[in-house]
DNA sequence: ATACATTATGGGTAGTTGTGGGTAATTTTA
DNA sequence: TAAAATTACCCACAACTACCCATAATGTAT
């Protein structure tokens, strides 16, 4: 019946509401391990939306950042900024989190909020930024996307 | 006598209803497997039509797009565009997937739905669009279709 | 040919989900 | 320390979805 566990696929649209929350898509709730307690950890995205990783996963990739050497000074500097802009949040009994106001200016997010699976964490985005985006990068990269295509036989 | 297990092939006409469900065909959903649990996988397809796969068959991607880091641009962008239009339904009792709003306009399916095999997945076309677009690829393909002759042998 | 089973299609109902807002508790600021 | 602002928790409602049953059409077996 669930298709696996923490992972997400699929689009919502959802609202902000006036006091920061949105909701988290009844089938991404539902596919959480019960050892992420309800919890996610949301940060900024590389593109300028938020991710949110269920907490466990995001644990997995705290112990990657550990294995980092602070020698190299790239290093440090991938850490702090991945580090940075994240933390922890619970859902309400209606599914919802708050996004902090922090990164709700980040991701430039108004009323309506686009939210998308991205197989192991969760993107919310400005929709209209999404389509601006979406549109110049597709006139750039699409060689090396039928590349990609061509490795994954859909 | 099944043909093989979790492959498609054969046309069929049924109704899209007032709630947006289509029917599998019973000898779809005769020869798949078990461990799928009456689950399905729809997107969007590279033509104007929905996708349908087996869920197991889409795991199978699914785990390909896992290994793409999102620390590539181009890997993200991949990944958003291949599972943003999916997600997993399971078919009722009486052998129907509901289709999702977003899907029936992409596919611009209105009352009938036409069923195609299409081996390791399944199509949900609207006749009159394919129709109109056989015709044009048609006329254009066929230098193409040459080619691919020297790889598989009818 | 007749009875039986399966399949395609339609619709009703109860529970779930998304959204708004209210109140109490907590934290921050003056 | 008191006031203000923020946060956490609770309830309410409308819309939607999943699940159930009914029926007609088709296919299968005796």
């Amino acid at each position: 019946m669930t298709i696996n566990q923490n992972t997400f696929t699929g689009e919502f649209s959802y609202s902000l509401d006036s006091k920061g929350r949105v909701n988290i898509p009844a089938k991404f709730r539902n596919v959480l391990t019960s050892d992420n307690e309800q919890t996610f950890v949301i940060t900024r995205g590389m593109d300028p939306c938020v991710w949110v990783y269920p907490v466990t996963v995001w644990q997995s990739i705290e112990s990657e950042l550990r294995k980092l050497s602070s020698l190299s000074r790239i290093n440090r500097s991938f850490v702090r900024s991945t580090v940075r802009y994240a933390s922890s949040v619970q859902y309400d009994k209606q599914g919802r989190i708050a996004i902090t106001p922090n990164l709700i200016e980040y991701a430039q997010l108004g009323k309506e909020a686009l939210i998308i699976g991205m197989v192991n964490k969760i993107e919310i985005w400005n929709p209209k930024l999404l389509d601006s985006i979406d549109q110049e990068s597709h006139k750039i990269d699409s060689s090396e996307f039928d590349e990609l295509a061509n490795q994954i036989i859909l």
